[in-house]
DNA sequence: GCGGTTATGTCAGCCGCTGACATCACACTA
DNA sequence: TAGTGTGATGTCAGCGGCTGACATAACCGC
């Protein structure tokens, strides 16, 4: 129908569309000149073009904007311990959950490197990031005891698998011509066993 | 001497003494009456019949009021590692290190369960018990290097401990008539042995 | 006594965040 | 074509956490 090319004339049209990627872009923009804390809300919502009550409209607040997209990892590793093969001990379940997680992040680790300097500059951030650690060690710990193991070794292999993680995370983007994160990843788990023996 | 034995009468001294004190305990009070987000500092300060600006002036913010005495024991941990047999392997002298802060937290379990269902409740005060243990961690990643222990497995041994050490705890607080911590924790690192066998 | 120190009070104000209500393009239906 | 939602936004008032700046007065050492 001829309907569909009607002058979509910006004078037509109320609000510009897709505020809430304007304001993940100027929140960006402004935490890497400013700083997260010298940032205001505020700033940020008049540089996206709307009104500081949107911005409480799409994120919870001030920090989640730069944690939006934080359950795809999540679900990613649960995923992967889920799909694991059923007669795997728990450790080498959560290492596969991992590696699974790690393909999910390889080509990004120029943002990756980009956020984790925004977050490694401010406290209240790391909260955050602290407690999205949290929470996939307890994701990861139910979905232990969904394959039938006790606690507390079903939280404790959880958390021995962040702490893996986190490490071989923190390796990958510390270093600039760093190794394939699962390799790393891999080889951290590897390190978790010999320091028990 | 007989100057001791002064009148120290209400009326001669400015202020009550300890209002750091009575706002720890005002703020326990509150938070166990009315929850934490309902309680507001004003209400805090009040009860402790001092002024708003003064808990600000003890504690950085409103959370800290329940994480006041926590650098002790991150010291007791820190120090029980430090004193370890130098030729313990890195997750032993770290057991050591837990070990040593168990007797700290022995007497106070009913108080440390109190606390802990406040913290439960609320998953800003959850944010800051992380914080408070991965601020131990690096404490204890440090303590190691220290020893000679190099990176990463300085990091991973005490995220080990860590771990053990959160679900000792865990089960420690959860159950009225609990084996000791410290029973609890050597147990809870033998488990983090075997997942790893 | 005297001066510095220290703990507190007082006040103004920013900022994060929320509830309640108004607005108006758009889509859908009769 | 008119009427009727619906959903994203704006507007406004306000609370509560938190801070800086300055004043006050007991205490401590000299």
């Amino acid at each position: 129908m001829s309907g569909s090319d009607i002058n979509y004339d910006e004078a037509m049209v109320r609000w510009e569309p897709d505020s809430r990627g304007r304001l993940e872009q100027a929140a960006l923009a402004l935490f890497g000149e400013l700083g997260f804390e010298e940032t205001t809300v505020a700033a940020i919502a008049q540089r996206a073009g709307v009104t500081e009550r949107t911005f409480f409209r799409h994120f919870a607040d001030k920090r989640e904007v730069l944690f939006g997209g934080g359950t795809a990892l999540q679900d990613a590793i649960v995923g992967g311990v889920r799909e694991a093969s059923p007669d795997l001990p728990p450790l080498a379940a959560v290492a596969e959950g991992f590696a699974a997680a790690a393909e999910l992040l390889q080509g990004r680790r120029q943002f990756a490197l980009a956020r984790s300097e925004i977050i490694a500059a401010n406290p209240g951030l790391q909260e955050r990031e602290l407690i999205k650690l949290a929470s996939i060690a307890a994701a990861v710990g139910e979905t232990l005891r969904a394959r039938g193991v006790d606690e507390p070794d079903a939280s404790l292999a959880a958390q021995l698998g962040v702490a893996a993680f986190h490490s071989a995370f923190g390796q990958w983007v510390a270093t600039a011509d760093a190794p394939a994160l699962s390799e790393l990843i891999s080889e951290a788990f590897g390190r978790v066993a010999a320091l028990t023996s």
